[in-house]
DNA sequence: GCAAAAGTGTTGTGTATACACCCATGG
DNA sequence: CCATGGGTGTATACACAACACTTTTGC
């Protein structure tokens, strides 16, 4: 606990802060991971450009807000729109580029088997993904950690479906993620309970055995923003 | 569920990639929400260069991680060394200055009697703070509603107090941050369960009243940190 | 002996977990 | 009629909230 008032010049700062632009100063770039689930696997997109695989990327465009240049990040990369959109961590790394700021975001989506047929290509296995560079490693574990310890306390999942889906694909999307099994009584019970299940009167007949119940998401009852800020991003 | 395939153009993102630097990029620029704990209140450092308050802030210099540039924030502007770090939220903005990218981090600290005095002058109530900018604003309205919420599933208030500290001094801790009163044998038997306190075998007396047990915080059994990613900040 | 803060247990209520069988359908 | 996944209830353990009095000290 010794005294620590020693560097006190805020040289550098000050005067850096008068020439903002220009400056020495890092890059900015946007890394989005985009988590879909298939066939009980959890993917994530990536670029394929010149052989290396990497996170989708983009620079802000001028006085673009960190989440635009997320959602057109993604929009551009894989020509999908996400559901749902998080920012994640803010990393400096130092490359052969040079020195850059790292925004990272993760995002969910729902590739059904129409926008699987023309994106195919683009997703990866969590479990067996190629070749990547270091700072894009990091950020898929730690996107997937925080995806898991937050289908703990929120109903973010959802968000990884169709509009309409049945409980047990519901479920499915839970144990791709966690990678483990649960309990389909106690699964059934919490997502009722949950409050968030708009069970529409439907049903979904497929394979020799009992149709299944078709639900829907209520938005307006999903606490699972609430890391963001309400103000997110303004300018 | 419409296809959203539609610009798929990724020019803007290609041609910024390649030159990188140089560019009309955003400044990056670090601040610091710091808090302490004195008289049941809840406090944070501004600075106040030039009649406005605004938090501690720097731009990072050549290559420094995000979380060096925050520490070094905190103690060019207050002359102490935080107790706990974490990021917050990065966002952009556009104001005089041109566009930044702002990226915000909370930080604790006990600030005893003998600090307060020779930094008394920089730390504000938070129920009344002084006029500020709208950024800073915000980022200080979302650190307090993180930080409440955070009580609730960690330990991280250990981080505001000295090193050696009594239930009674945890527990207003709390209180001053959540803006509300505890019951004392709720908290003293969680706290305990917690495994997090190490009971020294000193006390503290003061007052004409029974003395205090004194605790110390077991860093090592510290799980607040599991928000910040493992390699948390590299290059 | 009294004022002032430290310290201490029990009970009810709600929430999470473990666990096994019947139902509706297509072929 | 059988294979397949859909759907249902109960008992137990644990976590959390409410609640009031005794203890030790300084003066």
């Amino acid at each position: 606990m010794a005294a620590i008032r020693a560097s006190q010049s805020p040289k550098i700062n000050r005067k850096a802060a008068t020439i903002p632009h220009a400056s020495a100063g890092p890059t900015v770039d946007v890394r989005c991971v985009l988590f879909t689930v298939a066939d009980g696997k959890l993917l994530v997109a990536l670029d394929q450009r010149e052989g290396t695989a990497s996170l989708p990327r983009s620079l802000p465009v001028a006085n673009e807000p960190l989440d635009a240049t997320a959602r057109r990040t993604i929009r551009e990369s894989t020509g999908l729109q996400e559901q749902y959109l998080e920012q994640l961590y803010t990393l400096s790394f130092r490359d052969s580029d040079g020195w850059s700021v790292i925004v990272s975001y993760v995002g969910l989506i729902y590739a059904g088997p129409e926008t699987d047929a023309l994106a195919r290509s683009i997703w990866f296995d969590t479990h067996s993904l190629p070749k990547l560079s270091g700072a894009d490693e990091k950020v898929i574990e730690y996107a997937l950690l925080r995806l898991r310890a937050k289908l703990g306390y929120t109903n973010i999942a959802f968000h990884l479906l169709p509009r309409a889906f049945t409980l047990t694909e519901l479920q499915n999307a839970y144990e791709s993620i966690l990678g483990r099994r649960l309990d389909k009584r106690n699964f059934r019970r919490r997502a009722i309970a949950s409050g968030i299940l708009q069970s529409t009167n439907q049903q979904r007949r497929e394979g020799s055995h009992r149709p299944a119940a078709l639900y829907r998401f209520r938005a307006e009852h999903d606490p699972a923003d609430y890391l963001t800020p309400a103000w997110a991003d303004e300018a």
